[in-house]
RNA sequence: GGGGGAGUGGCGGAAUGGUAGACGCGCAUGCCUUAGGAGCAUGUGGCUGCGGCCGUGCGGGUUCGAAUCCCGCCUCCCCCA
């Protein structure tokens, strides 16, 4: 600060220039850098902290004009803060693993990093344009062996304490990008950066044990986040509680006795009428009768060709075949036919589901096909023991369910439960539809996951001085399909860190949400080359207050981050459990012809920047509508802002000493607008309506004009209105707020400034207009003063000629004063 | 199928129980200008007999008063299956 006001004025220009944004912007601009005004002192603990982030890019080339909506908003909120007087951290990196690199790479013969690097040095001059308040001095990339190093040293950590594993299974295959996925990352059964379809491979993988913390992660009392977002992670997470119940299959000989089932309706186990199994299902093959096997082979291989997503499909005819086997439900003894139906999915529960027509949709749909047995176990209301028209889902009174009919189900639900448990026929679980997160990748172009493998010793981990396990700059890049770390001798053979025989190195590289998963903590320390971040700084700065970004990160980034800050946690390296506390979710900003992202509709705002000013076009991205709606992207209206800007310009550059004042009216009413323009400012900014604060400084611009038609303030009254237009436009349009402050000789930097505060009393002028209503329509408006009693109110409402004209001849029945706002009269 | 959000002038939107349409775009008229896709001023929901009447997706309800609250429906968007 002291530094920042030691800077004298700029008086090379004068009042009475043209509003010349070219010239102005980057001028502005290198004021700030000089001065270094958006360096972060950790030092300073005079004012409370504010550590703010919005979400870092992909550097994928080219800022678009979605980036700008986004980072507009993040910025005006650091600007505000720091104005109310915080200690703002507002830092900015570049999310730099992935795969358009490596793409990249096999097309054009362009090494990923240079691809990355050149793209980073191009979006830093784009973001430079902005003129953002980012504290660039702890940029991060994630990239750099400097920071991957600690995702190895992560990795490592959690490796001995058993939150990462290696295991073997059936896992998500992209065939275009030929790697794992985790499940996250499936939309819709496709890949949800390429879109095309996932298939099941079997293969081992190294996981993190995310699902430890599915409970704890369901308690979200530490964070304010929207609501949406919330909701999508308790679904993410998807706890259930339920029953797994076996039946039992003796009578077969086999070597497994029983089918396990999980469900969550055990209230209606009474009402089983068959069991069945998924395609997959190892019991199958034993339990398929001879005289079913063809139809049942031929059922199977048709399942196997389709997809997830049309297996569960709602409107698909569920199809089933018989095995000609039976099981028995262990709590009535009946015996039920075992059937394989594709809409039972393997990797769901135990793969196998107890069918229960009159209690499940499904079920019901299945059984009407097929003929099967529909039995109420829990009756609805007033039930009259007639066939159900459609499976009653609902809670209702236990009926045909043995010692437990005339129980409420849901109380049915815990004592069947009870005496399943007590019989041992199967016990209480919970299960989340959270997976445990896959973090394997067959790519080069991220963390080399810190393994090498041995044939005597098996996987293990790489000592921490010989991190980082650093990628190789001479890989080849070639569209076989495999991943060039496979193919590169020198990174492959690695002596086995235990026994110095010789072994390979892991080549599958980590997830790229491991690179955001903790990324904030570095900005805190990016240089530290002893620890990933310094446990003191941390704890007084992190977690981030304040942390803005899109929704589709609602459940991957965010989940993973939550998860990796309790990891963190319980290994000691911070003491809070949550990592971002407060986080708003802005909208997307859309073209006729969809979402813009990196992936399409690179719509370039550089030459909206040359046309219009960076300020025109942040304060056009932030006047469109409510910044968490988003909105579609047009050039139209554009324009209006400039003119405003103008405006504000030509405000901001008169002579304050051509005005006579000395109108009292014309003063108050200026000092009126001026409270009522901080008030509403300030309330709107703290709840990022961007728009809404856009439109009062609109309207005190217009009222300063008329202020200034009239002649009837002050020169000093002028002046310090100036200001506070000047001062609450800052967080917008950073630069035409600095320029036209220091124009008028204010002391450098506006951005350094702490907001006006308003008086309530300074709300409302000496009259105030009063809506008169009858029968709750507008018949007339009276002008009172504002001391006015209620009798002298009332009096001139009644005799007001709207009010005369419309309750003569009738009789008055009540009459409502709101205070201050309407007087209403009742008449019959 | 489940969850979340939204529906208001020609357009973006404002107002969350008290004058519907703030603010802006567009449009219209006028002024200024050699000229203007610039600037300034005024007007701008519809109908009107100038008294008013109608009007916030549709139908009902609560209330002195409803875009806002309640019940039923329709449409669109997002997320999840």
């Amino acid at each position: 600060m002291a530094l920042a006001s030691d800077i004298p004025p700029d008086t090379s220009h004068h009042l009475g220039d043209r509003y010349d944004h070219g010239e102005i912007e980057p001028r502005i601009r290198e004021l700030w850098d000089g001065a270094d005004i958006y360096r972060w002192n950790p030092d300073d603990t005079t004012r409370p902290k504010w550590f703010v982030q919005s979400m870092f890019p992909y550097p994928s080339g080219d800022l678009h004009i979605g980036h700008w909506f986004a980072f507009s908003g993040g910025d005006a909120a650091a600007r505000f803060k720091r104005m109310e007087g915080y200690n703002v951290l507002h830092p900015q990196g570049f999310d730099a693993f992935g795969l358009p690199a490596e793409n990249a790479a096999i097309r054009g013969n362009v090494h990923p990093s240079v691809w990355t690097y050149d793209n980073i040095a191009n979006m830093r001059n784009q973001f430079d344009l902005m003129g953002n308040s980012y504290d660039w001095s702890r940029q991060i990339i994630t990239c750099d062996p400097e920071y991957y190093k600690w995702n190895q040293h992560f990795f490592l950590k959690f490796l001995e304490n058993g939150l990462a594993y290696r295991s073997d299974g059936a896992v998500n295959w992209c065939p275009e990008d030929q790697t794992t996925l985790a499940n996250e990352q499936v939309k819709d059964g496709k890949c949800e950066r390429c879109e095309t379809t996932v298939i099941k491979r079997n293969m081992p993988q190294w996981y993190f044990a995310i699902t430890k913390y599915a409970d704890e992660m369901l308690d979200m009392s530490g964070i304010d986040w929207p609501e949406k977002v919330l909701v999508s992670q308790e679904n993410w997470i998807g706890r259930s509680e339920g029953v797994d119940i076996r039946f039992d299959i003796s009578e077969y000989d086999l070597e497994t006795t029983s089918i396990p089932t999980f469900t969550t309706r055990i209230d209606t186990i009474f009402g089983v009428t068959f069991v069945v199994l998924a395609p997959e299902h190892p019991l199958v093959d034993e339990l398929t009768q001879p005289e079913y096997q063809a139809t049942v082979e031929k059922y199977v291989a048709a399942a196997a060709r389709e997809t997830e997503i049309e297996r569960t499909s709602a409107v698909r005819e569920k199809t089933g075949v018989p095995t000609g086997s039976f099981c028995l439900n262990p709590l009535n003894g009946e015996r039920v036919p075992i059937l394989v139906g594709d809409y039972v999915l393997a990797t769901y529960g135990t793969g196998a589901v107890m069918g229960v027509p009159a209690h499940d949709e499904r079920d019901f749909e299945f059984a009407k096909k097929y003929n099967l047995p529909i039995r109420v176990v829990v009756a609805p209301k007033g039930w009259d023991g007639h066939d159900l028209d459609a499976a009653y889902i609902a809670p209702g009174v236990q009926v045909n369910s043995g010692e437990f009919d005339g129980l409420p189900s849901e109380q049915g639900k815990e004592s069947i439960s009870d005496a399943i448990e007590a019989n041992g026929w199967g016990e209480r679980v919970v299960t989340y539809h959270l997976r445990d997160w896959l973090i394997s990748r067959q790519r080069y172009w991220g963390t080399p996951i810190p393994i090498i493998y041995c044939d005597d010793c098996g996987a293990v981990p790489v000592p921490y001085e010989d991190l980082p396990v650093e990628l190789p700059s001479d890989a080849k890049f070639q569209p076989s399909g495999r991943s060039p770390l496979i193919e590169h001798e020198e990174f492959l053979n690695a002596p086995c860190p235990n026994c110095d025989r010789s072994g390979k190195r892991e080549t599958d590289t980590m997830d790229t949400f491991m690179d955001s998963s903790w990324y904030h903590m570095r900005y805190l320390s990016p240089e530290d080359a002893t620890h990933p971040f310094d446990r003191k700084v941390a704890n007084g700065w992190a977690p981030v207050d304040q942390y803005t970004g899109g929704m589709e990160h609602a459940v991957m980034h965010l989940l993973y981050a939550r998860f990796f800050n309790r990891a963190m946690r319980d290994m000691g390296y911070v003491d809070f459990s949550e990592p971002y506390v407060h986080l708003f979710s802005h909208g997307t900003l859309t073209t006729e012809t969809g979402k813009i992202s990196k992936r399409s509709n690179p719509l370039a705002p550089d030459p909206l920047v040359r046309e219009y000013g960076a300020d025109t076009l942040r304060c056009y991205l932030m006047f469109l509508g409510p910044w968490d709606r988003g909105g579609a992207w047009t050039e139209s209206g554009i324009n209006g802002i400039r003119r405003w800007l103008h405006r504000v310009w030509d405000i901001g550059t008169r002579d304050a000493s051509e005005l006579n004042g000395g109108d009292q009216a014309d003063e108050r009413e200026l000092d009126v607008a001026s409270h009522t323009l901080t008030k509403r400012v300030i309330e709107d900014m703290r709840a990022y309506k961007y728009n809404t604060s856009i439109a009062a400084l609109m309207t005190y611009v217009n009222q300063m004009n008329d202020a200034w038609e009239n002649g009837g303030v002050t020169p000093e009254l002028w002046r310090s209105s100036v200001q506070r237009l000047l001062l609450h436009l800052a967080p917008l349009a950073p630069h035409i707020a600095e320029e036209l402050w220091l124009r008028n000789g204010w002391a450098f930097s506006i951005h350094e400034q702490t907001l006006p505060e308003w008086d309530e009393a300074k709300l409302t002028v000496d009259t105030i207009k009063i809506v008169v209503q009858v029968n709750g329509r507008v018949r007339d408006t009276i002008t009172v003063p504002t001391d006015a009693g209620d009798k002298e109110i009332a009096a001139a409402a009644l005799s007001s000629p709207g009010a005369v004209r419309h309750t003569q001849d009738k009789q008055i029945h009540r009459e409502i004063y709101v205070p201050g706002r309407l007087f209403n009269i009742v008449v019959g």
